[in-house]
DNA sequence: CATAGTTTAAAACATGCGTTTTAATTTATA
DNA sequence: TATAAATTAAAACGCATGTTTTAAACTATG
């Protein structure tokens, strides 16, 4: 059956290549309708908005990545002893499903995730907060299970270091691999870089506060 | 003696305000000359570009900061043991002093280097390397005094988990203190942030490596 | 087949940006 | 004080952006 691939879902991928490797801001609607070979007027027509266009674009992988992360946090939830450790892993698998939906979906996503979180888009923070709002409580209430002698204040200030280390990671992470593998020929896969980034995170989290 | 303000300070300090608000990007020349109360034209005379602005604008803590910073880490090198929390300690008394370049200037550094390295300026990054080139080197060295169990290239990708998560929690600084008063009826100082992060920063630099 | 509805196409619009130009004005110098 | 230089002022330039408009082309339905 497999019909051609209509323009709205040509805006779409295009669209995601370009934000996810330079930004939303930084990405024009025309770049985005030249790659996508479609008119410029076409965007405001099917999406209606710039704006409109990000949150669709977020929306084909929230959809997943959410309800499966949400399962995983539940799942460990039940546990009566639960590491910080684990907490984080319970991104693997959510993420590597992302496959299903693309290609380096999990990447992908991670690159988007990055830019969203960087360029403080208003309407993305209220769309995710809106639709996904229940799994962010459920890894808050997950993460306090696992570091009980955190304040909460303090376990807010450290989820937002989490945030900002995991965040920079992903969008600054092209210009960083090449870099090191330039400096120590090591050349690391994008996936890899989450490996080396879980255990940091989680020292992080379980570190001794300060007298 | 003390002269009237000149258009160059002018120009300087309104740009400096507004640049550690909403970061370089998104604020305009126009912005700036407004606030400083003065013409347009005249960032381009007295500066030549609003990327020499910029990095005016930076330099005026970096030529404060950088060589202090340079001397506590000499300092530290000369000892035998160095923890990974002595070497955050070091950023310290270094930006505390920049509070004599202008009342806020740690906080008012912090932001402006925040959003530096967010919006990844390559004239920016350019200029640092040029001028404090060194001051990165001695604190690999020191990092790696302080790991020596790390290899290179995990220190290298550990040091940049740690920018992020400083970078980001400088940018979004403000609005996540208003969350963290509004949710815990705690109030925190910017310069109380640091507190937190420092002892998160050396746990995660010192989490132990995965298999 | 004819026609109503949907989609694409091309162009223009309105706005904001960094920068440049030209002229007026102030400041310093001899 | 006369003159040259430095600074400020006002306007326009050239370009890129998201959005809107108007007309043409396609597609499905009766």
């Amino acid at each position: 059956m497999a019909k051609r691939a209509t323009t709205k879902d040509k805006i779409l991928n295009a669209a995601e290549a370009l934000f996810a490797e330079h930004g939303f801001e930084q990405t024009s609607l025309r770049q985005i309708t030249a790659l996508a070979e479609v008119n410029l007027a076409s965007v405001n027509y099917h999406f209606g908005s710039k704006k409109a266009l990000i949150q669709a674009v977020m929306a084909r992988y929230l959809e997943v990545f959410m309800p499966a992360l949400d399962q995983q946090l539940a799942q460990l939830q039940q546990q009566s002893l639960i590491s910080t450790r684990q907490v984080f892993d319970c991104f693997r698998e959510p993420l590597k499903q992302l496959s299903s939906v693309r290609k380096g979906g999990p990447t992908l996503f991670l690159s988007l995730l990055g830019f969203a979180y960087a360029e403080i888009q208003g309407h993305l923070r209220r769309y995710t907060m809106d639709h996904f709002g229940a799994v962010m409580e459920r890894l808050l209430a997950v993460l306090h299970m696992a570091n009980p002698q955190l304040s909460p204040v303090d376990m807010f200030w450290r989820l937002h270091f989490v945030l900002g280390a995991t965040v920079f990671t992903q969008v600054s992470g092209p210009a960083l691999r090449e870099i090191a593998a330039a400096d120590f020929g090591e050349t690391v896969r994008a996936d890899q870089i989450v490996d080396k980034l879980i255990p940091f995170l989680a020292g992080g989290v379980d570190a001794v506060s300060p007298a």
